[in-house]
DNA sequence: ATATCTGCAAATCGTTTGCATGGAA
DNA sequence: TTCCATGCAAACGATTTGCAGATAT
């Protein structure tokens, strides 16, 4: 998670111009753990910048993925989710209710490297998804 | 992988007709490694089945699917890919080429408990991706 | 000053749907 | 005979694109 001078700082450093919409969807996206769709940042910042269109959103979390400060999900659904927290992490998926929750795990430096070994080939980065009920969603049977 | 034969039994096991669109893109699918989307299947399958549509890829993918025959893939690319193998293994996509290929992968049944006791989820599936550069991209520089 | 970004609307494209016909049981 | 499946075309919906005006540097 970066400080809104520290995103500004890397927008720059990429050649990318500071803008309230690109700082209004980092902040609104490290401020939430439910990796929100484009149409949720939208919907969710719409009250604050009336005037902000989707399409500025699909743009900003694509300078936002180019410049590593987000991540992109793609659970299996209709539309990708958007997570600024980039350190290695998995995620879980309740196919009841359809949230989507971060599990924290251990280095995967090892299985990596192994897997390079395996593969030949240059491994840059990875996606693990697990799918199942949360609690939640089995207490309601 | 089924034979022509297992896949039927399964098929009408589910309720589910036996047809032979069912059987030349189940045929297809576990006849390649190359996991490919609706849109490669169907212009496989095209010689030998002129009359198909589209649709029925897409009708019988979600089929195949849903009797566990078949899994579907998100790469995170614009189209999902499908892959007859439902043993339980990783993928490795290269970033350069786009192919998507297998990675054996040991037992996950621990990991999956663990994380169970940890999140409380009942856990019914998982998707792992590696992104990276093939060998044969990595030789072209 | 000037290159980039925004907002709007239209375009794109993978996927889904409705419906009449055809085929499996 | 009775559903279910197919094929076609139209619909859908998430994402992308083009462009004129606005804004960051």
């Amino acid at each position: 998670m970066l400080s809104a001078i520290e995103l500004a700082t890397k927008l720059r450093e990429n050649g990318c111009k500071v803008t309230p919409q690109r700082l209004a969807i980092y902040d609104m996206l490290s401020k939430t753990t439910e990796h929100p769709t484009a149409e949720t940042i939208y919907n969710k910042l719409k009250p604050l910048y009336p005037a902000m269109s989707l399409a500025t959103v699909y743009k900003s979390v694509e300078v936002l993925e180019k410049i590593d400060a987000i991540q992109v999900l793609n659970t299996g659904e209709d539309s990708f989710r958007y997570d600024a927290n980039v350190a290695q992490h998995f995620h879980i998926k309740c196919m009841h209710c359809g949230r989507v929750m971060d599990v924290p795990c251990q280095d995967l430096k090892p299985l990596v490297e192994n897997l390079e070994k395996k593969t030949q080939f240059t491994i840059t980065g990875q996606q693990v998804y697990f799918y199942g009920i949360c609690p939640d969603c089995q207490k309601q049977h």
